[in-house]
DNA sequence: TTAACTGGAAAA
DNA sequence: TTTCCAGTTAAC
């Protein structure tokens, strides 16, 4: 106060350019006060989604626009704005003349980009993504925008001319092995939007269709988004589009952040209209979509990890619900959500033509049972029937082979050798496990040695290891084959490719087969891939505890068996009474699914029946349960204890009360924000249990 | 962060 | 009944 009036009397200063800023700011606030900032003259009214974290605040508030930001807040830009005084980031979605408001409306505090980076059919599928997962606007914008770059923003655009569509006439061939193929292709070229789900045909030309697909719908003049599981699948599909659709662009997950932004920017400027990604892609703001895909759906990486945990093909079902574009949901093997969407008419089904799949590759079981373990010395000593033995050896002579062999970890190491019965340590009831082949079985949990084990349920002494890694098949097929040449893939230690030539022996974990052929080229003919594939102990890989295994095995297999060159052999070791096991000598991915989905709606589970997950501190979900509304003929099972202090209950409800349930849950993580309650994590249709 | 609102107690 | 205060709630 004395320091400003000695300024303002040009009197000496102690503390010059402290006192000067203090003037300063004190005049600007002054004439802040006495002349309101002007007002933009046209729809002076802002709507804006504020991110304050807070389910009850999940919806737009209206601010007033400034005459000088006029130009720059339009729909889709980041903006700042002071809410309950505090400056929150937000995102203007729309202008308008007037208010509902009846309170004074504050000013946008700043354009924080004049980058329109929430395009209005992205944010329309947000809605819908939030009311079916009964999540937040907030959290799915963050997974839907990525960070803003600035300096990537600032970068000048490097325009490219657009590609025109490639004609028509390439695409001769493709789609020859599905029932109404070339009908889909047709209504894509011809600007129609179908919903599908395909059954891919085995062999490396399914990606080769897809390509076409992607091409037809180019030629209708709208854009494509494709989600696949992996990196790895992303690259091989950009390189199968190199030819016809050379204008696509590859979003990485892994990529640093000015990349993804620059990438992002690139689509959203409308630089390039095919994109290819994983489930990050997914929101992708594609210019005039016209085709979304989902490939491999049952995947599990389709899943997001984060609030509210959208799964990729429901992402691209909002998405081309919002924007009236076609869906393909297409994977070798059908996934039991993909057979919902058929069985509702949602979708139409693409099948396979049986004598195309007859002519890509035969299939069969060799039969693994205790009687015939018994006789097969072979099977005896490396879990290697005679007949699998016979078809590596043959086939090696013809090209590369493929042996797939379940994961380490799925099922407990050691099990009795004679009854299967998993062995368990005396102390603990901990899974026993053998370090090295020459220490005595020791427990995972407490490390107790047992070495004198006894099988307690039919008290034969020998063990067997039921679970034999990656490493140790392959020492095993080294010796059994010593001329082969033998690549290991899985674990940390995955393999993309693979030489295309005889001798070559591949043993890979399920997911990490490698493709035959050259890093960056494409599958010469139909003749390119393994000339057999062996699949290893399919009863351990149906042996574990999940709502999907069946679902997922055969997805697995299907996906090692569709490595195979056209006329290749594909042997599965296991029970062939196995219903599944069936559906893969049969190629019958259709039927296996259908089946699947009936067994699922007589034990009422998902996707068959729908269910939602509450989990967190006993006290807050019990509040949450107290306070939830659930829809007629639901059931609520739990609370059961969840990890470290926290219980978990599932609510199940009739497939068609599905929306019913997730709009009561919205409703109560709104009312659980407004009064301020411990946090419980909602989970709409989590994938499993 | 803060203004507006609520409800309960004290003052009139 | 009015006034005051503390705690709560909405938030543009």
């Amino acid at each position: 106060m004395t320091s400003r009036s000695v300024t303002e009397e040009g009197q000496p200063e102690l503390v010059p350019g402290l006192v000067r800023a203090q003037v300063k700011a004190a005049r600007t606030r002054a004439a802040k006060q006495a002349a309101p900032t002007a007002i933009a003259p046209v729809d002076p009214v802002a709507r804006v989604l504020v991110d304050t974290g807070l389910a009850h605040l999940d919806r737009v508030f209206d601010y007033l626009v400034p005459a000088s930001m006029a130009d720059e807040a339009i729909p889709g830009v980041r903006v700042k704005v002071r809410f309950s005084g505090k400056d929150v980031d937000g995102f203007l979605v729309g202008r308008q003349a007037a208010s509902e408001h009846d309170g004074r409306l504050a000013p946008l505090r700043r354009v924080v980009s004049p980058e329109p980076v929430l395009q209005p059919q992205v944010l329309a599928a947000i809605e819908r993504l939030a009311d079916q997962y009964a999540g937040s606007r907030g959290d799915l914008l963050r997974l839907a925008v990525p960070p803003r770059h600035a300096t990537v923003e600032k970068e000048p655009v490097a325009h490219t001319p657009s590609t025109p569509p490639t004609a028509a006439a390439a695409w001769g061939g493709a789609w020859q092995g599905n029932e109404g193929g070339e009908e889909f292709l047709r209504a894509l070229a011809g600007g129609a939007s179908p919903v599908a789900v395909w059954d891919a045909p085995p062999g490396l030309q399914a990606f080769a269709d897809l390509t076409v697909a992607v091409a037809a719908t180019r030629a209708s003049g709208r854009g494509v988004l494709v989600v696949v599981p992996d990196a790895h699948d992303a690259d091989r599909l950009s390189l199968e589009l190199a030819g016809l659709v050379p204008d696509h662009v590859v979003l990485r997950a892994d990529a640093g952040p000015a990349q993804r932004y620059r990438d992002f920017l690139a689509v959203l400027r409308g630089d390039v209209q095919v994109v290819i990604g994983t489930r990050s892609a997914s929101f992708a703001p594609v210019r005039n979509l016209g085709l979304a895909v989902i490939w491999d759906d049952g995947d599990e990486v389709h899943q997001e990890l984060r609030a509210p945990y959208p799964h990729a093909r429901e992402v691209l079902r909002a998405r081309a619900a919002t924007e009236g574009s076609a869906l393909l949901v297409g994977a070798h093997a059908r996934s039991t959500d993909a057979q919902v969407l058929v069985r509702t008419g949602v979708a139409r089904e693409l099948p396979l033509v049986r004598t195309a799949v007859r002519s890509l590759l035969t299939v069969g079981v060799a039969g693994a049972s205790d009687h015939s373990l018994e006789r097969d010395v072979h099977a005896r000593t490396s879990r290697l029937p005679r007949e699998a033995f016979e078809l590596i050896r043959d086939a090696l002579a013809r090209g590369p082979v493929l042996v797939q062999t379940p994961r380490q970890g799925y099922a407990p190491s050691l099990a009795c050798e004679r009854c299967r019965v998993p062995a368990r340590c005396r102390a603990c009831e901990g899974p026993l496990r053998l370090a090295a082949a020459t220490t005595p079985p020791t427990c995972a949990w407490c490390g107790a040695v047992d070495d004198a084990w006894a099988c307690r349920t039919c008290g034969h002494r020998g063990l067997r290891a039921p679970v034999v890694g990656e490493g140790r098949t392959s020492e095993e097929l080294g010796r059994a084959f010593p001329g082969a040449r033998v690549r290991v893939s899985g674990g940390d230690a995955v393999r993309r490719r693979v030489e295309d030539r005889p001798g070559v022996l591949v043993v890979a974990t399920p997911g990490a087969e490698p493709v035959v052929g050259l890093e960056r080229q494409l599958p010469t003919s139909p003749d390119t891939g393994y000339a057999a594939v062996v699949l290893l102990d399919t009863w351990l890989a149906l042996a574990r505890p999940d709502l999907r295994v069946r679902e997922d095995a055969l997805r697995r297999w299907m996906n090692a068996a569709a490595l195979t060159a056209r006329g290749a052999r594909v042997l599965a070791v296991g029970d062939p009474a196995d219903p599944t096991l069936q559906a893969l000598v049969r190629w019958d991915p259709a039927g296996h699914a259908e089946r699947e989905l009936a067994d699922r709606a007589s034990a009422h589970m998902p996707p068959a029946s729908r269910l939602a997950t509450l989990e967190g501190t006993p006290g807050a979900v019990d509040d949450a349960m107290t306070l939830l509304a659930v829809p007629p003929g639901a059931e609520v099972l739990g609370p059961a204890p969840h990890g470290d202090d926290a219980v978990r209950v599932v609510v199940r409800v009739p497939w068609s009360s599905g929306p019913a349930l997730a709009s009561s849950l919205g409703e109560l993580q709104r009312l659980r924000s407004a009064r301020r309650l411990d946090p419980v994590r909602i989970q709409v249709d989590p994938p499993t249990l």
